[in-house]
RNA sequence: UGAGUAAGUCAGAUGAUCGCAUGCUUUUGCAUGAGGAAAGUCCGAGCUUCACAGGGCACGGGUGCUGGGUAAUACCCAGUGGGGGCAACCCUAAGGAUAGUGCAACAGAAAUAAACCGCCUGUUUCCAGGUAAGGAUGGAAAGGUGAGGUAAGAGCUCACCAGCAACUAGGUGACUAGUUGGCUCUGUAAACCCCACCCGAAGCAAGACCAAGUAGGGACUUUAAACAAGCGGCUGCCCGUCGCUGUCCCGUAGGUAGGUUGCUGGAGUCUAUUGGUAACAAUAGACCUAGAAAGAUGAUCGUCUAAUACAGAACUCGGCUUAUAGGUUUGCUCAUAUA
RNA sequence: GCUUCCGUAGCUCAGUAGGAUAGAGCAACGCCCUCCUAAGGCGUGUGUCGGGGGUUCGAUUCCUCUCGGGAGCA
């Protein structure tokens, strides 16, 4: 995934939480904002609630694939936060998936 | 066969498709890509910056049987003493209590100092004296056991044992063995302390370079010189020392966001030989093995399999400690059975 | 990544140059008062001193390993 893709610092990451819209399910919060440019810029957040650092690894991979393979029909010009809730730290790549798509089609930026 | 003990070792492999990081090619691919603990941050170093004008004093910190290894250590190896286990083997913060100080609650007559009961003698009620064998308390009660001895007793005397000191022998040494002697003054130093040895501070968010924005910044020595005072730095304190508390000049200079770097070739890994009981060292040959920066190893479908645990590099090494499924190798000990 | 501090009753805290019954306030419970409740009064219980090991006759206190929580450093 291209740097310019990605939530960076830590302004970006304040400005969507404080100012986004949230929507969230039994495995992920996902927040969403209008960013001003013309393609989306996404970040991944995984907490220390989790467990340790394998698990936290683990889920945020499972993230951003799920995130890579289904982001082609959405709509340019937001930034987006998933942030893992602590019920994903024994979900497999399908549940993770599958609540994306989920969060993604109840958020309407779907074209 | 069972039980135990010690030392290791592996930490899934492989094919296809999609995808990530770095490097090289160059637009298409190729190569490489987490651990035995990467963890805790408990020690020791490298490296970097600060201080380099140091000296003295400690109510500063650390280590603590001996010898060796190492860049160094609180680590490792080999031994000594002590403790545990039938044994293989394991554990051990193990200097000094006769340098001094402190503490030892409750119980007990008495806690570093002795007469409550008892025993004996004189008086034979009271009382005075002798006595540490016995009772009772305690973690600890004046070396232990036995015999002699005595008014009753006591290292008062003797034998053995424990401890202490001196000498002799062996060992580099811790120490061991023997002889002799006097007859023997609790415990605690992970309480203060004494002795011996060691120690500057902070840490890659160290530091170096480039540099938007914002406006300030630098040089010099005197009238604030001398004396004195204040603030800050040099681990604590004292002495000492350095900088600031003025003037002048310039539009540069410093530097935040951000970027680059530090950043991986090193006390490196493997093999062989030699020296050494060993830790380890030397020599020769071969090899190059992560370097991210919202932070790289994943997903799907297969095959084999016992393959599931603990767990994710963030400057780098050497140790220690802690977590850890399952498999597997070797040595040794004990018990039982058979030959 | 580094540095540093703290874990004592249900809650907020004392205590600690080692001495054995570990305290205080609030809360809780019981009784009194009241027609009932609150307030008030009287009384009661409450602790593996975060966990394991060690030193010591004796550890909340000293040493060590470990678990959990907080703060600071750009």
């Amino acid at each position: 995934m291209n740097k310019i893709l990605k939530l960076r610092n830590n302004r970006d990451f304040s400005k969507v939480y404080d100012k986004g819209k949230s929507i969230a399910n039994k495995y992920l919060v996902m927040f969403y904002i209008e960013n001003e440019l013309d393609y989306n810029r996404v970040g991944f957040s995984t907490t220390k609630k989790l467990g340790n650092a394998v698990i936290r690894n683990r889920v945020k991979r499972l993230i951003k694939e799920s995130y890579r393979l289904n982001n082609d029909k959405l709509i340019n010009g937001y930034d987006i936060i998933f942030l893992a809730r602590v019920r994903a730290n024994n979900a497999s790549y399908k549940e993770i998936e599958k609540s994306i798509i989920n969060l993604l089609k109840r958020s309407k930026l779907n074209k």
